[in-house]
DNA sequence: AAGTTCGGCAAACGACTGTTTACTGAATGG
DNA sequence: CCATTCAGTAAACAGTCGTTTGCCGAACTT
């Protein structure tokens, strides 16, 4: 699996090879099939260990919520370091959200789906949620979602080539956009 | 080209083969050297192709504009309509937008930015703008381009098979997101 | 101690790959 | 009318591919 993460790097799923990961890996082909029907099995158990790390990642940020200001700031910087310290995962994740692999777009979607969810369970207990439909709670959990992979990709292209300066335009724009959010936030009447 | 794209339906660009494409077209694997050096350059020229469309779509978006609340339902309307004529060229994008080929994903990326900056120039020229910096026009287009960017995946997935009522979802989010944008937009104070 | 599962190997199968070469007919242009 | 470009072909090159098969030692179970 390091190995195939490894290749996953410069190349989508779709067009790695079974050979090709064995090599990397230091294995003989037919070894693969003991451990993996499929390539796509092998993307499917990546999808799982990707986002395993995010939902930690999205508990760590609601837990001390100081004011909204210094939670968007702190939800940023744990962008951010996600991204740094998990980077093949978020690439391959970004990559094969829309891949040419069926099963596992559906496993991704289906992760971000219950992501979302969670999201709207944490946004339900905060005081300026009070008085929001069902609806309304998910569609921001999903606005919120949206945007943080957004971010996220922004971030993982900034990584790439060592650019400090772009990353903090990234950081500081998505700053000003949940902000921007939490305003509209505030003066919802409902749907 | 058209045979390309095609193909490009259910897989990505990085695996696709000289030899598929001409198979496809029907013609020899050589004859395909007549008009590309590489199946990346094939891509870029799709890229073009892709996104020439959406410059018309954006145009007659902001063309007519009778209020915020009509505006909104008129653009979510428009990006279905866009998904829904031009569901090839749109995968293609979504799917190669963090796809494995660098010199593709530069040019989606550019395009998409001289796409905010297309934006953003429009939005200045509305009333509610009245005393944004350039930075803030920046950032609010690039989140309405995001924005875009995620309904239209959206709808590209709903409309893989037949859904209307997932559709009708997504249409409905989409319109109460920009809803709270534009709430929290015209709340802004500046950053 | 015996049996069974686990994780590995080498070899072979036919099929498919990108690219180059030399050649050909049609259209184009001066 | 002749030369040239254009857009196509078939054939060959040397590889790589996924997958199956039969085999083997180590580890674990009972």
């Amino acid at each position: 699996m390091d190995a195939g993460l490894h290749l996953l790097a410069d190349q989508n799923l779709a067009s790695l090879g079974v050979r090709e990961v064995t090599r990397e890996a230091g294995l003989s082909p037919a070894a693969f099939y003991r451990h993996f029907p499929d390539l796509a099995a092998l993307g499917v158990v990546l999808v799982e260990e990707s986002l395993a790390s995010l939902h930690v990642m999205i508990r760590s940020v609601l837990a001390e919520a100081d004011g909204a200001e210094e939670l968007i700031d702190r939800a940023v910087e744990v962008i951010r370091q996600h991204v740094r310290e998990h980077r093949p995962h978020v690439r391959f994740l970004a990559r094969e959200r829309h891949g040419g692999v069926r099963r596992v777009r559906e496993a991704i979607d289906a992760e971000l789906g219950r992501f979302a969810a969670e999201v709207g369970s944490a946004l339900a207990l905060q005081p300026v949620s009070q008085g929001w439909s069902e609806q309304d709670l998910r569609m921001l959990a999903e606005l919120y979602v949206d945007h943080m992979v957004s971010t996220a990709s922004a971030f993982l292209e900034a990584q790439e080539e060592v650019d400090p300066a772009r990353e903090r335009r990234i950081a500081a724009t998505a700053r000003l956009q949940l902000r921007l959010i939490s305003l509209g936030r505030r003066h919802w009447q409902g749907s």
